[in-house]
DNA sequence: CTCTGTGCAAAGCGTTTGCAAACGA
DNA sequence: TCGTTTGCAAACGCTTTGCACAGAG
C-alpha cells in the first residue's frame, strides 16, 4: 500500500505524520483519538495532540477517513471503505466490520415511509465468540 | 398519561422540573439538551443547566430515557421505547421513528459471525417528502 | 426529620484556535 | 520561495462536580 499516492489523490501534503496516522489506521482498522495519539507519540515524542485532531478533521472533511460514532464510547476512525455496518462487542469492544446487503431494507423503507435514504449507520452490540467462552 | 406514576416506578422523586421534562420528551419525541433547556426555562426562569444534565443522565442510566447519538448532530433524547430505528432528514433534521423488523438480520448476523447480538442502532441519513419537494 | 433535588459557580475534559517556527513542494 | 503543517499555549464549549439551600416523602 502506498499511503503517499493515497496521501496525494486528496491534496495532502506529505509528512512524517500523516504517513504513520494512516499507517496505524490501516493496520488497527478502528482507532480512537487516544490510542491513535499514543501510537503516534513512539515515533514522534514532540507531536500534538491538536496536529491529531487537525488531520484527522481534514481527512474526514476529504472523506478519506470517516468517523464512526459508537454508543457509549469514545468516537473511532477507520479509513473510508464501502458502506458497512459494525458489531462492537460489549464485553472486549472489539469492533468488527461487517458488510450487509441493505438494498432491501432500504427499498422497503423508501416505499414505507417515502424519504430518499442517502446512507445508513448501523451498529449491533454483541458479545463476540471469544468473551462468550470465557 | 400519568407522569407521576411513570416517575415512582423509576424511582425519581416527583418535581415539577422532573414533570415538565417528561411532559415534553412525549410531546417533542426526540429533543437535544439546548431545546430541552430552551423549553423548560419558559416555564422554571431559575432553571439550571446541570439540573437538566443530571436529571438526563439520571434517567438514562435508569433506563427510562434514551440517549440517540445522531451523526454530525447533538444527541437527542427520547422516552425508551421498544427498539427502533431513526430516519434524519439531512435537510431538515426532522426525525422520523421507524420500527423495523431486524430478525432476519440479526439471525443472518448472528450464524455468519456467530456474535450473540444484543441490541441494533440503526440511523439512515435521507431526504423527507417534504425537503424533497421544495 | 431525613434524604434527595435544585441552582449556582467553579472545575473538568475534550476539542479547537491563533500564532510563530519548521517544513514540503 | 510560498503556502501548508506543526507544536505549543490559550481559548472554547459542553458536561460534571461541590456545596448550600429548598423541597419531597
Amino acid at each position: 500500500m502506498n499511503y503517499i499516492d493515497t496521501l496525494q489523490k486528496y491534496n495532502l501534503k506529505i509528512t512524517p505524520q500523516r504517513l504513520e496516522i494512516v499507517d496505524i489506521l490501516y493496520k488497527d482498522g478502528h482507532t480512537n483519538i487516544d490510542n491513535l495519539y499514543d501510537k503516534l507519540k513512539q515515533k514522534f515524542p514532540t507531536l500534538s495532540l491538536a496536529t491529531v485532531y487537525k488531520n484527522l478533521n481534514l481527512m474526514c472533511e476529504k472523506d478519506f477517513v470517516s468517523e464512526v460514532k459508537i454508543p457509549n464510547q469514545k468516537s473511532v476512525y477507520e479509513l473510508t471503505k464501502t458502506e458497512h455496518a459494525h458489531i462492537v462487542c460489549v464485553k472486549c469492544g472489539t469492533i468488527l466490520d461487517l458488510i450487509l446487503n441493505t438494498d432491501d431494507l432500504v427499498t422497503n423503507i423508501k416505499t414505507t415511509t417515502d424519504y430518499d435514504i442517502l446512507s445508513s449507520v448501523i451498529v449491533l452490540n454483541g458479545i463476540c465468540p471469544r468473551c462468550k467462552d470465557i
